[in-house]
DNA sequence: GCGCTTTCAGAAAACGTTTTCATAAAAACC
DNA sequence: GGTTTTTATGAAAACGTTTTCTGAAAGCGC
């Protein structure tokens, strides 16, 4: 028994099974065919001398990371767990370690992410460096955009959610089965994209019913809860006349149920409201959100797929827009819920309609 | 303008600056003092040239890697965003990259995190490979547990929350403001260290009460809404006589209030009910419920602070509790909600009572 | 001014792999 | 059975830094 203080080396390994160390690297990396009983010693040597090759050494002389980025603004909202998971498992899945960095405002102080750590990146942010991905994009660095287009029109893969359709179909669904025709849109932050495109969808689902789109409807809600409750309080003061509220997220749709209740209006008889992203908390709310789902750990996981083959020198989709899904559950006035576990129907008998009689 | 196809060198800047390498790599990472003009030359050379050191060669040579990495079981869970949060805060705050990986049942394929990559390891997860434990430990490999005591009483520094201290708090607020005596505990899993400490909590607090501890209030709730669920429906059609539910965690207190509210107790009247963990829709249950908020991001912090000490040959701290809050809201009788955000009275003048009533 | 210490800078040796190149042995060909 | 092709293997050259070692110049005390 051998006892060194220094971790085993490639070379150890080759003077333990009496190869060379380009043998060893050899089967360790499977390059080339190797006899199989020198094979065999390798491995054995390897085994008895617990060798785990020297990552850094690797990278240097393959000069491949073997390593994805994942660079993000903020760590937090419902949906970056499954996102992050979607991401580990594709990661995981190509082979790839990960590593992830969070952009912070104290300006770019040095560049943690890029071409000397890794081997490509998924850039989840709102505010990037424009400078820095120029750079990254004219020395051709493999990239991908998640949940953004990117600016000055490169031509970097993205990977975003379908959010007109899923707008549009929310909208359909209170036009065509609840009959309503004054519905309120919450948009989102000024400029925020998925903002857009919901009120594009909201837009053209109005037309395609020959409802006049009516500008006093559009309110404030920032994605945020309070700021949705002052919107529709408001509203109501102003006495704007709706029967419906399409909440530009699930944040705001919170909001706008707290001012409607607390304005005695009966949530889905009086005014139905909707929410978009299928928050956890979503169907606990009462009653409980209509609104719609993205595949978030699927876009995670796409993401990752198309870096990959990006990666492989091969093309990547420009545009990969994943379809998104209705939730039907009580705040659109649908009695039958969906719900994917159990125990939905049990809840369906108990949260409708007395409790915001209570308040009037 | 020179235009080279491959990414600049030490060497590169070395020439353009006119001194030796040495001299570029110690202005770099000032480790000797390196005359001001020279050291001026050097730094404008790294400018033009756009000169990124090369990680890994900084790894080999030096032998440091500079990462920290996280492995962990589960991505998702409602703590899971918040402790990444504070892992990355202190992970960037002491000058360390990130690298993490998700453990998965397929068996240790590979050694994915170790020495070879990382200077430090920061483990959170319950299925964690005691052979590899064992062998890091043994070389002095610095890491940190998460939530978790170590096997076989290896002295590895521990972070983790003060169960027992916030599930006696929550009891004796159930005894003493409420008066409640019959109090039903749905525990985690069996085996699982947050249910056996928040469990003794509890009979601690029974205890201290002079209230003698009855083995048939103690039920499975499994932490999981379904198991809870049925837990409560059981004890009730059994005959059992309780007054307040103190739930593992909030999704079995979900389940337990959904049982209650099926089987027409009003809650908090009849029974009240009190979580843990204070996960983000605790407050829009109705009624609100009462939990105990532990500090997560906190924690992660704190574990990167207490590895960092670790990696730099210092000594840390071999067990970390991190205080937990009482977070009062309505399920457990009280009225007056304490809640962070504004909003809070608003909510309160509408969720009580009535709603069971409309079962019964 | 003369030894002695200190400061700064360069040459060169690691660091631990992968990969190229050359070569010996084996297989294939006619 | 010689020549050619294929295959397996080793020697050695990268890969791009940090760090040791050495030496030159400069500063210091007297």
């Amino acid at each position: 028994m051998t006892l060194r203080n220094r971790p085993p080396t490639i070379a150890d390994v080759a003077g333990h099974a009496e190869v060379s160390i380009a043998t060893v690297s050899r089967v360790l990396n499977g390059t080339t065919p190797v006899q199989p009983d020198k094979a065999d010693r390798v491995r054995l040597a390897m085994d008895e001398l617990q060798f785990v090759p020297r990552h850094a050494a690797r990278v240097l002389a393959s000069r491949r990371t073997n390593t994805i980025g994942l660079v993000m603004s903020e760590i937090s909202g419902a949906f970056f767990p499954p996102m992050l998971k979607g991401i580990e498992a594709g990661a995981h899945e190509a082979g790839y370690d990960l590593l992830i960095h969070s952009t912070r405002k104290e300006g770019p102080s040095r560049r943690p992410l890029g071409e000397h750590n890794t081997d490509g990146l998924l850039i989840f942010t709102d505010s990037l460096d424009h400078r820095e991905l120029h750079r990254l994009y004219n020395m051709n660095f493999p990239m991908v955009l998640l949940h953004q287009t990117p600016p000055d029109a490169l031509d970097i893969p993205v990977i975003a959610i379908e959010n007109k359709d899923g707008a549009a179909m929310l909208v359909n669904h209170l036009i065509e089965i609840h009959g309503r025709r004054r519905i309120v849109f919450l948009r989102g932050p000024q400029g925020h994209e998925d903002s857009a495109w919901r009120e594009r969808g909201y837009v053209e689902a109005l037309e395609s019913h020959n409802i006049k789109f009516d500008p006093a409807l559009i309110a404030p809600g920032e994605f945020d809860e309070e700021e949705a409750f002052a919107s529709i309080q408001q509203m109501i003061s102003d006495g704007i006349e709706f029967d419906a509220i399409f909440a530009g997220d699930d944040d705001s749709a919170i909001g706008a149920m707290r001012a409607l209740k607390i304005a005695g209006r009966v949530i889905p008889l009086d005014v139905a409201v909707v929410g978009f992203d299928d928050v956890p908390f979503a169907r606990y709310l009462s009653p409980a959100l209509t609104t719609v789902r993205a595949p978030i750990e699927a876009i995670g996981h796409e993401a990752v797929r198309q870096l990959a083959r990006l990666m492989n020198g091969e093309q990547a989709q420009a545009l990969t827009l994943m379809r998104t899904e209705l939730v039907i559950r009580e705040s659109c006035g649908c009695q039958l819920l969906f719900l994917p576990s159990t125990g939905g129907e049990a809840q369906a008998t108990i949260s409708l309609a007395p409790e915001s009689k209570s308040i009037a």
